[in-house]
DNA sequence: TATGAATGAGCATTCATTCAT
DNA sequence: TATGAATGAATGCTCATTCAT
């Protein structure tokens, strides 16, 4: 009937509609507080659900952060596609690829921080996700690709832009995936600051920085 | 007498010992698995000691972590001090700090990781340590200096080293705290690899790498 | 909906009816073996609940003493400013108050010798008490008066009645503060028997002998 | 040999001077933190001994306890049957007993609080004596007599004096059992004063205000 | 004899997760 | 479906007591 057929529509929304503003409320608390130091608790507190329909839409704790975190890689190797797939000079493309990573990652810098610092969670969370029996009855969805595979992804289409620049001569002949693992190391450094940072950079700032030593070096040439 | 002398000697001596080995073990496993992962237990058995016992040669769980971090900092100092002062060209001993940080901190990676990860941790830690109440009888010791203090000393070894160089005609002008930040980044960046490295560096390699980009950029001159 | 305005009203009985059982518990406990001597876990296991649970119903184990203590002195503030308002004559009066005090403490005993032993313990309860910063959700709930208030405000009734006595003629003169604090110290005293005692007296027989004592001494001949 | 006896007469000296030292430090640490307030190392360290040296002295925690609890009830047992022995009027003796009570214990308040407080404490207590299982090497010392027995002992004083005191005709015709009892729970209720005791009674006012109140009481009019 | 070192047993408190309604 | 209730398993820390020298 059709009107079954509504209701379900109507639930399934309102379902997606509470997983987004858990996953939210989350992502705010774990870039707050850290995986460990955010209970699950805070989230449901601050989502306004009982702890228990916490339970009913994610597996985990770890099964919610894994959701965060694959979203935000999701999107990024999205945009980083398309940048990666313009006209404009390797140089150019790679400019746009460090303010994008530098603005898209500034707000979510401790989500970062955490997936590379707590060790046993990413080992958890690899193993989860390709163990795969994180799906249950209706959590059931497919995960689209393995996060490794998006990074790879990621670095695979910086890669690209760099090749494109020695083979066209506008960078000199090297190692693209050294300078690309390099690049990768500079703007991870960039987010893990200590709490000693002298000066603030934004972002605009710092993709000059960045583009011009990465692109020049600082010795005289 | 000599005879008690002695026999203090070796008590001390012991004392040291032990400590040492329960700062060596404590450091493996914060490295491992985090500062909150590790439980004070875990020290104490991976140590061979009650967990009382790691309560007689430390006040607190903290009071660990902190010597350790303190002891790495202190270390790092003192020897990039060492090699700040030399009298090879800026190029040879931005070369050598690189090779000293990327050595030194190989094996102390994720102790790195920490020290940037845990800020609540951080926090309490500079605030313990600035209020200096953590000793306890035998455990009294002088803390030389502030760990923000002893980070801001090294960068400023390494500022020195560039500004020198930008002196001297072997860099080009610039901003050299800016250059400085962004040689930091890297250095951290090589440091918090995720879990996908596809490449291992040898130090060796890493050094040549980073040197040759950071000082001649990626571009055609 | 009439159906859930009644289970929720079932649940609320039932979460007010394990309230009640823990402290009913905990109260037998603390008077059995002092504060410091029973355990969280002594509690949880005589109420037949997990420690975690107690948790669930109090902030902490000082919090259930609060508790406890409050509502033992809340009850005989009220009692005795009853008994204080009626009409007989002063000495009638203070015999009841005698009998009452006798009675209500009997089982009490050991409370009352707690919260006059455990200094630091009743400093702590003050404090909280008055910075009132223990409540949490559900368990919100007003602290109608101060402890030390209370305290006073029962002082000052069994003072009032003296007073009248005075007044009326019925006791000769005297300060009636001095006669009200060694009513109270004898009270008291005949709560804080050693271990030797000879002789158990009845309350009726204890009301008696103080009384007859008491009144004697402070009545004109 | 006397020069062996004259040594061992040295260590002796050394050694009972060195329990007074250590009783002395526990008495005030007792009196001042309580029973369980007070740990075996807070001891040692007042006494500037090791905790081991003290472990050679005593037993246990609570046999130090036990020591003082007995030194001062003994002591008070002799001091009271020397007043009892008085060829002064009844009247007269009541209020010497009454003022060197109120004095000698106004330094050892909490003391007696402990003694009257601590249940468990004084099982232990009263098991360990009886049992007599306390002596240890070097330790063993005749008890001179059960605590309980001396309290009994000084009751019995007392009730002598008011027993002489109604035979005397000092005092109206009663049960000197019942009198003592009560006098007993005055002193005693004076002690164990709560936290918001207005007035601070020296011992001369309170030993009027007793003797007052209690001799006008029992005296024939 | 004196003591520094070591420890087992215990304690208050937290938190991710399950379950009954 | 949503949730309040319940809990097992940890965790950091303390302290009386024992032991080896």
């Amino acid at each position: 009937m059709n009107d079954i057929d509504l209701r379900t529509k109507r639930k399934l929304k309102r379902r997606k509609e509470n997983r987004r503003i858990i996953l939210e409320v989350a992502e705010k608390l774990f870039v707050k507080k850290g995986y460990r130091g955010t209970a699950v608790d805070d989230i449901a507190e601050n989502a306004q659900f009982s702890k228990a329909t916490i339970y009913r839409y994610f597996e985990n704790k770890l099964d919610i952060f894994t959701q965060i975190v694959m979203a935000t890689i999701e999107q990024s190797q999205k945009d980083l596609t398309k940048i990666a797939k313009k006209n404009t000079s390797s140089e150019e493309r790679l400019r746009e690829f460090i303010q994008y990573i530098l603005g898209y990652y500034q707000k979510k810098k401790n989500l970062a921080r955490i997936l590379f610092m707590e060790r046993d969670l990413i080992k958890k969370f690899v193993e989860v996700e390709r163990g795969g029996h994180f799906m249950h009855h209706f959590r059931k969805k497919k995960i689209p690709k393995n996060v490794d595979v998006m990074i790879d992804d990621i670095f695979n289409q910086l890669c690209k832009v760099i090749k494109q620049g020695i083979s066209s001569g506008e960078f000199r002949k090297q190692d693209p995936k050294d300078a690309c693992f390099l690049l990768g190391a500079i703007m991870r450094g960039f987010h893990f600051t200590g709490f000693n940072q002298v000066k603030k950079y934004s972002v605009e700032e710092a993709t000059d920085l960045i583009s011009n030593v990465f692109l020049n070096g600082i010795k005289k040439p």
